[in-house]
RNA sequence: UGGCCCAUGGUGUAACUGGCAACACGUUGGUUUUUGGUACCAAAGAGUCUAGGUUCGAGCCCUAGUGGGCCAACCA
């Protein structure tokens, strides 16, 4: 029973490593740190589950703190949005804190500050700031009010606090080093004016600390141990640790920051600004629709915490910016709903069958297995009748025999039914097929290919079903620097159709989830009321017929491959088919031969020149250069003393492969 | 005229102090199946961005290059 013992990611051998410094296992202690102005997305799940895994792993509390220093963006609709989602995602914080909590003691440390000549009022405008502040490249240079008096600041920074100056008059910053080589370092703004109503605490307060002063006090005060965020904030690190110096008792924890990269998803996008552009523009229904990478959109499309959860874990922790497929996503889903979804069945696209040899007013109510994965699950009954309706694309008068479905003259299984055969069809004066018209068989022992998923049209429920397709086009729709997110929208990404599902539904409540046989994971939206069933398509099955079609009706199949991916230059390309050269079987070397002749003709000798001197032992690279020279040679080129050189030494190499290459 | 971070199959993540590059998704083929689902079996797919170095041995260490990302909000 020994737990296989999973690698750790760097951030676990990091904490493994304090521990095995002399930390104490119990002053682990770690915090998820939101800021209340939007709602929660996939990528947070990665955030959260990093930060409550490591509680869970080690037992430490993780607290849930609401980073809300700009009363500005912030609301408690936010705060009680993101609460729920945590919560739905299974965790449990230790304490539910607010950045706003330590207001008081954020400025009671600033006036240490300025005491300390290490913070200074500066009374310009933000454009001449930014301006002495340099660029990447340019350092900055001193403003005219960074050596001001302490008294001076200290009466400035009162009167700041007391209101009596407007916003953007004035704001305190540490006094750090207007020429550092991190921007993040140039006298940093710590407090600004902002004479708003904040959803905590109210009008006390008219000035408001930034995130950079904000942040590692109260991680401190809190005594975090590892204060987990995302990449981009590696050069606020630098800053984080000299807030830190100014106020830390050595005796107390010192929080770490560490960074990790965020999780992107292919097709969608990750930004809390572009999720409320397509809320605030109604191209979504809400942070909550169904389309949305959002938790509670995610919540609301069926998923469930289980395979959010497995999804972020399988995805990793690591430091390298990432995309991961949307497939991914779709596995852990359909894992996790294929154990547990009652199975029933449901006709999105409806075409009438009529068993002729089935009795008019006959119904016969047969058994049906709820979900063959789960033992416990039951029977339920269906019921049967003379008239039926079965999926428009389950039925072809005439296929090949790869179609498994119906067709004229074929016969085939109805689920939890019997085996009929199609005799004819009824069509309308264009042509189009109004009813197919079978005989049954209530022998089912027999074995057929297919089997078909069924209503009865006397009984089924008229339901609505939403179908969702993916938000975006493009596989990375924010990534593009001459095009806008807004650019690549879906316009089909919403479909409403009318469908029949069997009668049991009807005591279906709101998110039950079910399977949808040989369709899908469907569960029961929000907007359902006592006399509308309204279903949302979670995610379709494994369909491995659908890919052998032509695209045909498959919006959902991937779009093209043209990815963003730049072209490498043809002679790395070459360097690296050149190295496993020598391994290849022969008639692959033929191939890959072909391949470099074939980029040679676009390397220039400039770029192959160097390559002369590959060492000896890298025989590969050194087959490659030869072949590719010989390309050039053949176009014109003119043999210089470096070429003559080079292939000297590869006539008299070892490797025969090399000196065919070389008899030009 | 900068600083910091990153580079392993199509995607994501591994590879304990250097020792034949693994796992998952995806793809392909097969077996089972009253879901073209599930389960199971198998296969293909990278030799680790490039060059040089250290070493008996490098994805892991060193140097230089290349490519990508982040940093100039009174946002977080």
């Amino acid at each position: 029973m020994s737990e296989e013992k999973k690698p750790l990611n760097f951030i676990e051998q990091i904490i493994e490593e304090d521990l095995s410094n002399g930390m104490s296992k119990n002053d682990l202690r770690f915090r998820f740190p939101p800021e209340p102005n939007g709602y929660l997305h996939i990528g947070h799940t990665k955030a959260i589950g990093i930060s409550f895994g490591l509680g869970e792993k080690y037992n430490a509390p993780v607290n849930l703190r609401f980073d809300d220093t700009n009363p500005a963006k912030e609301e408690q609709e936010y705060v009680d949005a993101i609460k729920e989602d945590v919560a739905w995602l299974g965790y449990k914080w230790d304490k539910e804190l607010f950045s706003s909590d330590y207001f008081q003691q954020l400025y009671d440390w600033a006036i240490l500050l300025i005491k300390a000549g290490k913070a200074y009022v500066d009374s310009q405008s933000s454009e001449a700031m930014a301006e002495q502040k340099g660029t990447p490249t340019q350092p900055g240079v001193d403003g005219p009010f960074r050596n001001r008096s302490v008294a001076e600041n200290l009466d400035l920074f009162e009167r700041m606090k007391n209101g009596e100056f407007e916003e953007g008059s004035h704001i305190l910053r540490a006094k750090i080093d207007m020429q550092h080589p991190n921007m993040l370092m140039r006298d940093p703004i710590m407090y600004r004016i902002l004479k708003r109503h904040h959803h905590r605490t109210g009008n006390d307060w008219c000035i408001y600390p930034m995130y950079d002063w904000t942040h590692g006090e109260s991680d401190y005060l809190e005594q975090v141990s590892h204060s987990l965020c995302s990449l981009e904030f590696k050069p606020h690190r630098e800053l984080y640790d000299w807030f830190l110096d100014q106020v830390i008792n050595p005796d107390l924890i010192r929080p770490k920051q560490r960074e990790f990269a965020r999780l992107n998803l292919s097709y969608t996008i990750m930004s809390k600004r572009k999720l409320l552009q397509l809320v605030d523009s109604g191209i979504v229904n809400g942070w909550d629709d169904p389309r949305m990478p959002t938790i509670s959109g995610l919540r609301r499309r069926g998923y469930t915490p289980n395979a959010l959860r497995k999804f972020v874990e399988t995805a990793g922790v690591a430091k390298r910016d990432n995309v991961i497929d949307v497939s991914l996503l779709e596995f852990c889903i359909r894992e996790d709903l294929n154990k547990a979804a009652p199975r029933v069945m449901a006709v999105l696209d409806p075409l009438k069958l009529v068993i002729t040899n089935y009795p008019e007013d006959k119904e016969a109510w047969l058994e049906a297995e709820n979900n063959q994965e789960d033992a416990s699950a039951g029977f339920r009954k269906v019921p049967f009748s003379r008239e039926l309706y079965i999926e428009k694309s389950d039925f072809k008068e005439e296929a090949g025999n790869k179609f498994f479905r119906l067709k004229l003259g074929g016969e085939v299984r109805l689920k939890n039914a019997y085996i009929i055969k199609a005799e004819s069809v009824k069509k309308d004066a264009n042509g189009n097929i109004l009813e197919i018209h079978c005989t049954y068989s209530e022998d089912t022992s027999k074995k057929v290919k297919g089997t078909l998923h069924w209503v009865s049209i006397k009984h089924a429920i008229k339901v609505e079903v939403r179908e969702y397709d993916r938000l975006f086009m493009d596989e990375a729709p924010d990534s593009h620097q001459d095009k806008d997110f807004m650019d690549f929208i879906n316009p089909n990404s919403l479909k409403t159709i009318e469908a029949y599902v069997e009668p049991s539904l009807k005591e279906a409540k709101i998110g039950d989830r079910f399977q949808f046989q040989r369709l899908g994971y469907f569960n029961v939206d929000n907007d359902t009321t006592s006399e509308r069933l309204i279903f949302n398509k979670t995610v379709g099955l494994r369909d491995s017929w659908a890919k052998q079609k032509p695209a045909q009706n498959n919006p959902n199949q991937k779009q093209q491959n043209n990815k963003p991916q730049q072209k490498r230059k043809a002679i790395d390309v070459i360097q690296q088919l050149g190295k496993k050269y020598t391994n290849l079987p022969e008639i692959k070397q033929q191939k890959v031969k072909a391949e470099i002749q074939e980029l040679a003709k676009s390397v220039t000798y400039e770029e192959l020149e160097p390559l002369f001197n590959t060492a000896a032992k890298k025989v590969g690279t050194r087959i490659a250069v030869a072949m590719t020279l010989g390309v050039l040679l053949n176009n014109g080129l003119e043999r210089n003393e470096n070429i003559n050189i080079f292939i000297e030494k590869a006539s008299s190499d070892s490797n025969e492969l090399l000196i065919n290459e070389v008899k030009y």
